[in-house]
RNA sequence: GGCUGCGUAGUUCAAUGGAUAGAAUGGAAGUUUCCUAAACUUUAGAUCUAGGUUCGAUUCCUAGCGCGGCUACCA
């Protein structure tokens, strides 16, 4: 029994009792009561005011009266301060409460047969990992966990994004510069290898496009572009002679001719040509393609097994680009989609506020919604979810919403669970990350750095000399991710949010190790007595001290908190609930003795108390993919 | 321009329409014969502006200001 849920219930009879008044369980706001007036939760009662026609005052009184008899003795007391009823929750429940529940799953909820699959972390195999992936990374990997301990089945999947003209570039590139350069002979992580060598393409590219650029401004002719494109440069020569024209313009017509420049050199030729061989399977490309894309794989692997990600299903799209063809077809059909006259296929969404959106080409192949129709298609042909949960960035948020109402309208079975799990950017302190001027974060770098910073306090700490070296490292990863981890998901995943690397080091406060440190004291406590499964005496103490009832009044709530981060599918509810709790301890801790308690029975209490935060710190700290240390 | 998201202490983040807006960090002042001071205690410090709805608004509505994102026959 959650207490919180009793005591909606029995206000929710109450009312009904005494005024035959029918409330809905969200019509009732239960709230903590403020420390300074005495209860423990308190029930609002200003909505019921007018309906009722009485005082705030007596409703309090009549409810808490009825409440008070007809609890079975969990209510001992009840105030009314203006519209707000206070409840004191008896001593006995929160005694009881700590009595049965003493395992080590506590919080996890029993299998309720429904499927959820969770997508995340969707890599390009041209760049290595940064910085805004972490975030997708662990927000994916928490967000299932959570599902998981909510009774979920879940299925983690990834989509990797292996083919298109970019991956190309880094073919190219590696071509014509890269000497045969291979992981092993240049000792490179393959993804990095590959991503330097779609930096040299660009950088290459950004040469070539000035001699181009300076002949189109000169209106030279050059064979390289079609007329069409030639004609829209005379034309936006033209427009830019005219010396009326506002800064702003003159530099968005200039972008527009640089891009007919960008596509107008050599090596983007040579690019085209190269995605053209690759879709006609040409031997070479392919081995060329293959060969990198196992390179990047590798690197990957290595990311992903160091910040403890992993995935049930890899989809590459290499393998379902072609997908979805069929259900324009069904569309047409159906005729929720509509041909145009050049035999490009669209669907109208202006009724649902939005504009036309292409399904079709003219030249009847695919673009990006419809591969994602006929993927999401075939995910739930491979797993028929409930919902289907999307962690992708909100710059996509308008594309999502379009592949929602795409797939409603053709009927889609799971088009309903389809959930956008829309985060925000992660910035630097100067603003958002560009590749272009290298403020990009690396995930292998950073990694490297948060390890590095838990060395250097450790040892200044010297708290744990007699470790191996092989239980230092692993407690430096410990805590270099749990730091990282806990920073990226403390924050509201729909909120943008700036990583501030100064801060993001700090083990002070509101952060991951925190609340490892308070994990790790704990255990250092239950050492100390050899509190094991088989020894645990029984408690025998009927009363609390406000830091002992604090404690548990915060633990009876952790059920409840896994339910709202699931239903919210946000894991910094629960990065909160864990600082709050630790907090709390660290409180207690110092306040308390706990093995050496003034009593026999209050040590026994405490110990309960301390055995049990310490399973729901460890367990909060899971479903964060946060592991916590025995000592540090 | 159209659509859309966000403006809370110096800074980074909280707050299902509810009591005196919470934390962390930084600032100031303290706590170590005793279970780990990566801790604890005390203290100063904030809702972008103007209207509206309500018994009550950081939260909902309207307008304005400021900052993002999207608006490709790219993926």
């Amino acid at each position: 029994m959650q207490i919180g849920v009793y005591l909606k219930e029995l206000a929710q009879k109450a009312l009904q009792d005494l005024y035959g008044f029918e409330a809905m369980p969200d019509q009732i706001t239960l709230n903590e009561t403020k420390p300074e007036f005495e209860g423990d939760y308190t029930i609002v009662l200003f909505q019921f005011v007018k309906q009722l026609r009485k005082s705030p005052e007596e409703i309090g009184r009549q409810t808490g009266e009825w409440m008070l008899t007809n609890s079975d003795g969990n209510i001992t007391a009840f105030n009314v301060i203006k519209g707000f009823l206070n409840l004191s929750v008896a001593e006995d429940f929160w005694i009881n409460f700590l009595k049965q529940n003493n395992s080590e799953h506590f919080g996890k909820w029993p299998a309720n047969g429904k499927k959820v699959m969770v997508e995340y972390s969707s890599p390009n195999t041209n760049k290595p990992l940064h910085l805004g992936h972490l975030r997708n990374n662990f927000l994916g990997w928490s967000v299932a966990e959570i599902f998981a301990w909510n009774g979920f089945e879940i299925r983690k999947t990834c989509v990797v994004n292996d083919r298109g003209i970019h991956i190309c570039k880094s073919m190219l590139a590696w071509q014509k510069f890269g000497n045969g350069a291979t992981p092993e002979s240049s000792g490179q992580k393959g993804d990095h290898l590959v991503g330097d060598f779609y930096v040299q393409f660009e950088n290459e590219l950004r040469l070539q496009t000035v001699p181009v650029l300076d002949a189109l401004m000169n209106g030279d002719a050059l064979n390289s572009l079609s007329d069409e494109v030639a004609a829209k440069a005379t034309a936006l020569r033209e427009r830019l002679n005219d010396t009326s024209l506002a800064d702003e313009k003159v530099a968005e017509l200039k972008d527009e001719l640089k891009e007919i420049a960008r596509n107008a050199t050599p090596i983007m030729q040579e690019v085209r040509q190269m995605l053209l061989r690759w879709e006609q399977h040409d031997e070479e490309v392919l081995r060329i393609w293959k060969m990198m894309n196992s390179w990047v794989y590798a690197g990957f692997d290595e990311t992903y097994n160091r910040i403890g990600s992993n995935f049930d299903t890899t989809y590459y799209e290499s393998d379902t680009y072609l997908l979805g063809k069929e259900y324009v077809e069904e569309g047409l059909a159906k005729g929720v989609f509509f041909k145009k006259e050049d035999g490009s296929v669209w669907i109208d969404l202006t009724a649902d506020g939005l504009d036309e959106k292409l399904v079709l080409r003219k030249d009847g192949t695919s673009v990006y919604i419809t591969q994602d129709i006929g993927l999401a298609k075939k995910k739930y042909q491979e797993f028929p979810m409930d919902q289907s949960i999307y962690v992708i960035g909100d710059e996509q948020n308008y594309h999502m919403h379009v592949l929602q109402l795409i797939c409603k309208k053709l009927g889609m079975p799971f088009a309903d669970g389809i959930h956008h799990l829309s985060y925000g950017m992660v910035d630097l302190p100067t603003g958002r990350m560009k590749s272009r001027e290298g403020t990009v974060v690396d995930a292998d770098d950073l990694c490297d750095e948060m390890e590095k910073v838990a060395a250097t306090k450790t040892e200044e700490l010297g708290k744990v000399k007699d470790f191996t070296p092989d239980e230092l490292q692993r407690l430096y990863h410990t805590l270099g991710m749990g730091a990282l981890k806990f920073y990226l998901l403390r924050v509201d995943p729909k909120k943008r949010m700036v990583f501030n690397p100064e801060e993001s080091i700090d083990f002070h406060g509101f952060t991951g190790p925190f609340v490892q440190y308070t994990y790790a004291r704990i255990q250092s406590v239950l050492r100390k007595v050899n509190w094991q499964q088989a020894n645990k005496p029984v408690i025998a103490s009927n009363t609390l001290l406000p830091l002992e009832k604090a404690l548990i009044v915060q633990m009876e709530q952790f059920p409840a908190m896994l339910q709202a981060s699931c239903a919210e599918m946000n894991p910094s509810l629960i990065a909160n609930y864990a600082f709050n709790l630790a907090k709390t301890f660290n409180s207690f801790y110092t306040e308390h003795s706990i093995a050496n308690a003034e009593t026999e029975e209050a040590k026994v209490l405490r110990l309960h108390i301390s055995e049990l935060t310490g399973h729901i710190i460890r367990n909060a700290m899971h479903v964060l993919a946060i592991q916590v240390p025995e000592r540090m």
